[in-house]
DNA sequence: GACGTGGACTGAACCGGATAAGCTGAGCCA
DNA sequence: TGGCTCAGCTTATCCGGTTCAGTCCACGTC
């Protein structure tokens, strides 16, 4: 089955390239008569113009690029990215733009792929995940005036557009809840320390536990795994004065932390509080259901596409903030058992 | 900042664009000394070909295509795409392909993309996940001859290439596993109906369970999500003759049915034995963790990768078999309590 | 009736590579 | 010395679109 091209349409319709290009892309330069006859003739034979032969005359790919830069282990448990690529990707398929994915291994590997997608122009701007303190990623795409959007922040972005969502105030709403439902003795369970939005939330829980006088709140850091999760509270919960509420920093280490609760023998929420960061239907699979910060990931992804394809069509790099987490109160907060 | 083209080699070099072209496909045509002198000014003004270019005149897109048509729910739960697409990644990086993903509604939605990507020449083959019984996709791209390679069977793949693991042989493997440990009533509660790996487990079980004799072997369908698995459980387990163990078709679903049970009141394993399809790192962070069917899916992307690659580059369509599904016994399978 | 105007369309250049065909000079042999 | 071969290059064409500079013709105007 051989592919039409714009030629064929052309010879059907009697008259030249230009004027089918002209008729297909709303141009100027045709009569309404020969547009409607030319559309007809292209939906008739089934004509789509190569993405190639676009892309090379009119200098644009078409194509949005992507990529992801934890190990596969992690990578395939995180509900969070999965959402927010099908969020990105409803936004780009109305759009007719495609969506370019890769897996690296380190930021060096991902400013190399932006290097070579640039090169290649496969891509026509970049989503930015993960942002970092002192991300080297940042200078690397401002000096390649690659068109990037940046999913996170505020802050350490640069002079690139981003979307960031006020997670400082989200940690904030949760430990004054966990507060007044008694709890003084607060832990969390951050993620990869570097990570920009771990700092944010570090910074955050430290302020507001020391404006509400809880000596004891402790951070520990972890790597977002269920594994590592794990290990940290049980941790925790072997110290002599254990904490009474913890708060993690995503699903799936709040899951293994409720149960290694559980086979501490301790109960949730009568023993121990539990808030999860990232609210998916994980959080609603376990028993007790868990408390969770959540918000629409996709619709995150969704409004990163759109901001990055404004971008792309050359408007001014902007800092959108995106709706704050708001916290879903389930089973496994309550007040702690007086002692 | 000017992205370089093959001309900017070419003068940099004081050759021609042909030599150049030649030097950097490693075509005969140009002496070695001329070949290094071209690779290297290649690299130092860091020149990579631009993909739409080579698309065009060499008739090749460098990419493949992943259309996945489950809604954005189930998605982002399930490990088993990440865990895919990460190795898909891997193979298809390490060979300078690219990955096209597209999330789609339905079937319908993802033919009219396999003809829009066939048409526009963007991708140069596809991968085919969830295959169905008398699935419509399959006439449609062996009608455009795009090179395809079906993820699942065996059976119902046409003419296309396919790669498929023997679920038959692990379903029986885990029954007799089960009834050796004592159970007489096992349940199973299955994906989606129409789905061909569905049909394939459901058609060994029924064997399986006819063989040894479990007259009160029962199978219950689901869609995958955690919401329908608890529910499925539930209903299970209200049954006057409840079973003493239960086979998921995927672990999210038997994380639901084991909060089910303890919600209910019921031990795991003393009084319900539970066994989930997909060993995902979740199966390990809840309490009992969960025995589990595993294989390795990274390593079933890579190769499906490949073997599309392999179809693209001309190779006659194969049936290839991947490795079977071993059984991981942990601590949610156990003798049944004699009663 | 000459002239200007503008709508509708054509022809050709161009994007950046791949590649077939043509050219050139060195080396070899009769 | 002339003819032949062949490595090593250049030139030209093509891929399938977009776009700019024209061409042509109908129409209105003075």
């Amino acid at each position: 089955m051989k592919r039409p091209t714009i030629a064929d349409v052309a010879r059907h319709a009697g008259v030249s390239k230009g004027a089918v290009s002209y008729a297909l892309n709303g141009q100027p330069g045709v009569s309404d008569a020969t547009r409607q006859r030319i559309l007809a003739i292209a939906t008739e034979i089934g004509f789509s113009p190569s993405s190639a032969a676009r892309a090379l005359s009119a200098a644009t790919a078409g194509a949005i690029g992507l990529a992801l830069c934890r190990p596969a282990r992690i990578l395939g448990v995180e509900p969070f990215f999965m959402a927010l690529i099908s969020g990105v990707e409803a936004e780009l398929s109305a759009r007719s733009y495609a969506l370019t994915l890769q897996v690296v291994a380190d930021h060096d590997a991902e400013i190399a792929v932006y290097r070579r997608w640039w090169g290649e122009r496969r891509v026509d701007g970049v989503l930015v995940c993960d942002l970092r303190t002192d991300d080297r990623r940042i200078p690397a795409l401002e000096q390649l005036q690659l068109p990037a959007v940046v999913i996170g922040g505020p802050g350490g972005t640069g002079e690139l557009a981003s979307l960031w969502s006020d997670d400082a105030a989200a940690l904030t709403e949760t430990v004054e809840y966990l507060v007044a439902l008694g709890h003084r003795r607060i832990a969390r369970v951050a993620g990869l320390p570097d990570l920009r939005h771990t700092e944010i939330r570090t910074d955050a829980f430290t302020a507001v536990c020391q404006r509400l006088g809880l000596v004891d709140a402790v951070t520990v850091w972890s790597d977002y795994s269920g594994e590592e999760g794990g290990r940290a509270t049980r941790r925790l919960l072997s110290s002599t004065q254990r904490p009474t509420a913890v708060i993690y920093d995503n699903d799936v280490m709040a899951i293994a932390g409720l149960s290694v609760a559980q086979e501490m023998g301790l109960g949730v929420p009568t023993d121990l509080s539990i808030v999860a960061w990232d609210d998916s239907p994980l959080c609603r699979l376990v028993h007790p259901p868990l408390t969770a910060l959540g918000r629409d990931i996709p619709a995150y992804g969704a409004h990163a596409a759109r901001q990055l394809l404004a971008v792309v069509a050359g408007q001014p790099a902007g800092r959108v903030q995106d709706e704050t987490a708001r916290l879903t109160p389930r089973g496994s907060t309550a007040g702690p058992r007086a002692r």
